[in-house]
DNA sequence: AACTACTCCTGGAGGC
DNA sequence: TGCCTCCAGGAGTAGT
């Protein structure tokens, strides 16, 4: 478990931790209770819609769609939730045993309801399920079914790096599409591809050895090819473990990962130069000098 | 199309 | 030591 002061963002891999969680404890279940502290976290996409309506619902499944989970009702409304940077999803059975996943404040075996929980379902066999949320970014979008496919598709996600149809031929005719876009806020882009945020998208270039401002069209077959791999293989490194851990701007190393991420100064695991951050973009964004030049063309 | 800037939030860091 | 200010950051929106 991590250590209360330790921070892992809720990015792909933990937002699948929270949709199995949900899974495995609610579905199939009546909601008969919600308690809500915090109404802004909820918005409601038809105004006659409102989260004392998900009273009565069984809820049928849980699917994720990038980052976000769509709650499948039998009756309307659905619900959308997502967790952005913050957001910590706990269910609890009627026994007490719980499971825990999102962001790791407040500790996942602080007593529940926590002063920053926001939301909570209750079922009909007594399980719970508690959102809680320091920062108040997570959101959950209630609309009736007919609009779930509609709200999914105008977020204009793009695949998923493990994706199948994600050729590196795909890939390639991507990139040339998009001009002198730079690498770094393309892949922070879901509607580019989806799942990556800022920790994922610095140790997907680090290990593809491509500077962070390297032109979308500018790159060589090699080079895409090594991106290719590299995103699905940061995503799949991370879930054993959790996670990335960062603590005052600086990452507690786990199994080696991350690489370059919240290391500043810290040396490269592959050649020892120190690791550099600047902004890009608006985001803190950490890369190695000597494995990832700026210039077009990089050592294969 | 591709940028930037702003919004939402608050715990923690850094300055004095 | 105790204030005070500033900042990160996913996604949405607006403006250029």
């Amino acid at each position: 478990m991590l250590a209360l002061e330790e921070y892992g963002m809720p990015e792909l891999p933990e937002v699948e931790t929270v949709r199995r969680i949900l899974d495995r404890a609610a579905v199939g279940k009546r909601v008969v209770g919600v308690r809500c502290g915090r109404e802004r976290l909820v918005e409601a996409l038809e105004t006659d819609l409102t989260l004392d309506d998900l009273v009565g619902g069984r809820l049928d499944g849980v699917e994720r769609h990038a980052k976000y989970l769509v709650l499948r009702f039998d009756r309307d409304p659905q619900a959308v939730l997502h967790l952005r940077m913050t957001g910590q999803v706990a269910a609890v059975a009627p026994g007490g045993a719980r499971e825990v996943a999102g962001h790791p404040v407040p500790a996942y075996d602080a007593p529940l309801p926590a002063p920053t929980t926001h939301l909570t379902l209750d079922f009909a066999d007594g399980t719970t399920v508690y959102l809680q949320d320091p920062r108040h970014f997570a959101r959950l979008t209630l609309l009736p079914a007919t609009l779930v496919e509609p709200y999914i598709r105008e977020r204009n996600l793009g695949p998923e790096p493990p994706d199948p149809s994600l050729t590196v031929e795909r890939l390639a005719a991507m990139l040339a599409a998009r001009g002198r876009a730079k690498l770094k806020p393309l892949l922070l882009d879901q509607s580019f591809v989806a799942g990556l945020g800022n920790i994922y998208v610095d140790e997907a270039l680090h290990l593809a050895r491509l500077h962070p401002e390297r032109a979308a069209a500018g790159l060589a077959p090699p080079e895409i090819a090594r991106l290719h791999g590299a995103m699905p293989a940061v995503l799949a490194e991370a879930i054993p473990i959790g996670g990335a851990r960062i603590h005052h701007g600086k990452a507690t190393q786990v199994a080696g990962f991350p690489r370059v991420h919240a290391r500043r100064g810290e040396p490269c695991p592959t050649c020892g130069t120190p690791i550099v951050k600047y902004t890009l973009a608006g985001r803190g964004t950490y890369f190695c000098p000597q494995c990832q030049p700026p210039g077009g063309k990089s050592q294969v």
